[in-house]
DNA sequence: TTGAAAGCGCTAACAC
DNA sequence: GTGTTAGCGCTTTCAA
């Protein structure tokens, strides 16, 4: 049986709420009895019970993150991120991949509440905004990153996609591509949508039009991207660049462009949005939009403690720039 | 405030113990009552605190897991199998990055025990084996994945590293190779030397001697790898093939040789270790040792699981069988 | 500087 | 079928 602070307390001849003082640093204690209860929990391998002390302290010094895919890397590095900010308060973090299933989203969000994580940062696509909603009823601390509920009044970190297209877009349009397609895994959240009409504005701003039949919704993956970017291509007249509004579907359609055989970037420019560890692994290397990641989980999870020590009221949307990352899969059109 | 089992039982006319019940789906309740009592949950949005049930029941339905960097693809790859199949029986996941910090084991270690998780599955290359062996004393469920204590009676599941460096040696011979490079990690750890002396083996069953000047100690990451070959390629005579001891490694490597133009696989044969989806997207794509990794993630849960409820006294050590994946980064040797 | 005692919200006998 | 009650291991007034 693991030792209790009864143990320790009846051990070293003391209380147990001066065990539980010294334990916490709180109140005064001698600096003779602390010591003496530190050799006693030492000698009876005491661990204190958080369990137990998140009872009746009401904080179980624990996060919840919420995501997508932790097999993704794009998450991945965003939940360590988070991990990592979240340590150095002292928390650490319960993770939930979503696979952005509606009934996982819930039943993960219900979980979260019921072990009384102390605030939840979620970077899923939560579809059910409903349930948010009554989420954020219950007061619980909540911050969403990496996208954004238009119609919720929730702290919120996340970059500016539209602005991120429109970097990708006005890139694209410079290096003189009027034939632009673009690749999405869905169309069901906000942060996809401003990533292409940023695009669309970045090229009619130099009288370039999108062609809407060029925007193809792929689903989520590199395979996905490769498959529909292999429809893009046999058509009669293919487009000459292509924006993937994530770094794993620009794969993809690297990955197609090259197996029938096209030249990269001379015969085909892509550029991504993300850029995870993985655009410096393609080849060729990917040019892509850069998501600040670190700061992204560092800024989240700071609102968040905010919010749970009660030193903030003020909801605020954090919106992170992006920035253009120049590598190898884009170049000027080339004109036979 | 939120509600609690009081005010449940309150608003229901019924006791705390009967709510407990139509909860847990304990005892025997009247249809009737139970309904009633789930409506009154409903009205109320009553949330069951689980940190409460955790200090009765002695159990919180939480694993923890411990691993080097959760940024790191295949480790990222590792927590969601474990995430899936732990939420198969009911459990969330407490990750923790170790970074393969003596001090940050030891911390993450110990939080997971106050939080008093019901199991460990760790598969951070542990420094510290006396402290792990002081874990073990305090029975606390504990299963190893990825790599093995050999002077430790604790649960296992890992591959086979010394047959992955095998295969992964007679691919390379069997391609003609002689002068045959190793890129690992570090030295520290009982798989990566597995590997090696698995790699030499292969070799030495076809009187290919391995040169112990070509095993190189690079570090962790694609960085390292990618500079540690650049001094193996500056060598007057360079290998014509490397067996990276992880998939980073290796495609360091690849990078390495792309830099300095070299073309592969004619120029040198590259085969790595772990078969992560990084290993598709490299240019070319990457021969490699495949660890089952969902598999990996399974067995150490069900372990755990088994251990938890005390279905089993019998430690074991689960060793997996790794393949070998053929893609396009090994060939036969190029006499010029 | 220390201790007694009342909770925290729940489960599990046990009694009715 | 349902209720009473004694914990689970800790924190936190409040007295001493």
């Amino acid at each position: 049986m693991k030792a209790t602070i009864y143990d320790v307390a009846q051990a070293a001849g003391v209380s147990i709420a001066t065990v539980s003082k010294v334990i916490n640093q709180t109140g005064r204690i001698s600096d003779k009895t602390r010591k003496h209860v530190y050799e006693v929990m030492e000698k009876l391998k005491y661990e204190p019970n958080m369990v137990a002390s998140a009872l009746t302290k009401k904080s179980t010094y624990t996060l919840g993150l919420t995501l997508p895919d932790l097999a993704n890397p794009f998450f991945a590095e965003i939940a360590r991120a988070v991990e990592d900010r979240g340590r150095e308060y002292g928390f650490s973090v319960l993770i939930c991949s979503t696979d952005n299933d509606p009934d996982k989203e819930v039943q993960y969000l219900s979980l979260l509440t019921q072990k009384r994580v102390d605030g939840i940062i979620s970077a899923a696509r939560i579809q059910n905004d409903h349930f948010l909603k009554k989420m954020l009823q219950h007061h619980i601390p909540f911050v969403l990153i990496t996208r954004e509920m238009p119609t919720l009044a929730v702290d919120t970190v996340m970059v500016d996609d539209f602005l991120g297209g429109y970097l990708a877009g006005s890139h694209l349009v410079e290096l003189g591509h009027k034939r632009i397609a673009i690749l999405v895994e869905d169309m069901d959240n906000t942060s996809n949508l401003e990533r292409i009409r940023g695009c669309r504005q970045a090229m009619a701003a130099s009288n370039v039009m999108l062609d809407e039949g060029l925007v193809l919704i792929s689903g989520y993956s590199v395979e996905c991207g490769k498959s529909t970017m292999k429809e893009l291509l046999s058509l009669d007249e293919r487009p000459s660049a292509v924006f993937a509004c994530n770094d794993l579907l620009a794969i993809g359609a690297i990955q197609a462009a090259r197996e029938v055989g096209l030249q990269l970037p001379s015969d085909l420019s892509v550029v991504g949005f993300d850029n995870t560890t993985l655009a410096t692994i393609i080849d060729p290397p990917l040019t892509t939009i850069s998501q600040p990641i670190q700061e992204i989980g560092r800024r989240a999870v700071d609102l968040l403690i905010q919010e749970i020590k009660q030193e903030k009221v003020l909801k605020q949307r954090v919106v992170l720039l992006p920035d253009l990352v120049l590598r190898k899969s884009s170049s000027a059109i080339n004109e036979r």
